[in-house]
DNA sequence: TAGTGGTCTAGACCACCTC
DNA sequence: AGGTGGTCTAGACCACTAC
């Protein structure tokens, strides 16, 4: 008989209506107190179930309006051939595929001199808690919040390419100007994890609840050591990463979407 | 003033005190009662913060036993080298690892001819809804369940290799047997995403609220055409990938952990 | 049996949005 | 002003775990 609690079955029965297409992305669902009335439940009931929803990330709320099904659009990172040497760094690329995409990109950046946390640390084989550049990059497509980006050099690198210290853009990219001061970065280490957003993360990337994020660990390599490490933080629901490894030559014509 | 809601005035202490160490992993946090005397707050309001931290994957609970703090262990995959030609496939890489990182590998097998989902005809080049062999596996570490992967194999290729539509390992591993059929996998394509389980997926991951999964899924080619497409789906909280791209012989002595 | 979390209710008041 | 969701309470009963 595994009878389900009454706020499962509210959750359950709306959830089949979306998957259905009954509630297409962006409609508006029936307001608490009628759904209270639909499924004779209180509305402290109904809420659980709307919260489940919620935190399925299949639904979003606000005060005033009502509950909305979220709709989808990804946007896909191409990490195998971001920082090819014809790329330059730092959003660029990012900001070239956001303009192709027809999509309006729009950054706010900032430098600062910032002990290195441990998994920096690690990363880059320097001392925890020994002073890095961190430069840090806030993303916006079509002024929604897209990612957030955060990049250690070590303080070595830094003597030898100053301008890196420096606030503002480097015009160039900084992996071209640092392969302009003999710095070529010839390999890198990636890692991707996911968890739910920290408290901070939620505000810079405004994502509520039910919403993960993508988290990219870039670990830059020149021929003798670690030059750099990035941090890419993503807003999960809109976007997804690709790697092309080996000969694809038979994938070149047609392309999925 | 910018006062909080006093159930966010709840879960921000008990945070501060998780990630202050004053809650370590695994440790057992105060019963909502005690909580709801030393908050000066009903039960429910209590209830209310509780689960906040909850839906971030901070903590667990369990009737009658009480909430604990999640202790985290990830379980590193390099995607980059998993599928090389020599190792086998389906499962035995990852048995493999596994089983070198001193934990018990274990997984549940099956077979099935089914029509392509939208998503994996279209990166298979077959129409959507045709037939394809799927083998599907539910991995475990340590008797925990740790991911699933779904393996579509196009009609066209079983008729070539038609020990992938037998239901029961194929010893030597897929690659191989595929390889020994003059079908020899040059390349592949990687997608990576991240979304909260679908309840069905909670069910098989045996995920509770505030862990979300980590979509992979990959596309192999042959020299022509997209000759099979896998799925693996793994619990976020337990799992990380990496990639090693270009010249990492700087980092082969001293990799982090 | 006693203590824990899980479900559910009925009602109150507040904050926000639209008209 | 009227409707929406957001917060909070007090209390009831149930299900599970420990002892």
């Amino acid at each position: 008989m595994n009878k389900q609690p009454k706020y499962r079955q509210v959750a359950d029965a709306l959830r089949r209506e979306i998957d259905g297409g009954a509630l297409p992305p962006g409609s508006r669902l029936p307001s608490e107190s009628e759904l209270s009335a639909r499924f004779d439940a209180s509305r402290n009931t109904v809420r659980s179930g709307l919260s489940l929803l919620v935190s399925e990330g299949l639904i979003t709320s606000s005060q005033g309006l009502g509950y909305e099904v979220r709709s989808h659009e990804v946007f896909e990172l191409n990490a195998s051939q971001f920082e090819n040497l014809n790329f330059p760094q730092n959003g660029d690329a990012y900001s070239t595929d956001v303009t192709n995409a027809g999509r309006r990109p729009h950054q706010t950046f900032r430098v600062e001199m910032k002990p290195a946390p441990e998994d920096v640390a690690e990363r880059l084989t320097v001392e925890a808690g020994s002073t890095t550049v961190l430069r840090f990059c806030h993303r916006f497509v079509d002024d929604v919040p897209w990612s957030t980006q955060a990049t250690h050099y070590p303080a070595w690198l830094v003597e030898q390419a100053p301008r890196l210290a420096e606030p503002g853009d480097i015009a160039e990219g900084t992996t071209r100007y640092l392969a302009a001061h003999g710095i070529e970065q010839v390999g890198y280490f990636d890692e991707i994890s996911t968890r739910m957003p920290t408290p901070d993360e939620a505000r810079l990337l405004e994502v509520g609840a039910g919403v993960p994020v993508l988290l990219w660990m870039r670990t830059g390599y020149s021929g003798d050591r670690p030059i750099r490490c990035t941090i890419t933080t993503f807003r999960g629901d809109l976007n997804r990463m690709n790697y092309e490894i080996g000969d694809l030559s038979a994938r070149s014509e047609n392309e999925p979407q």
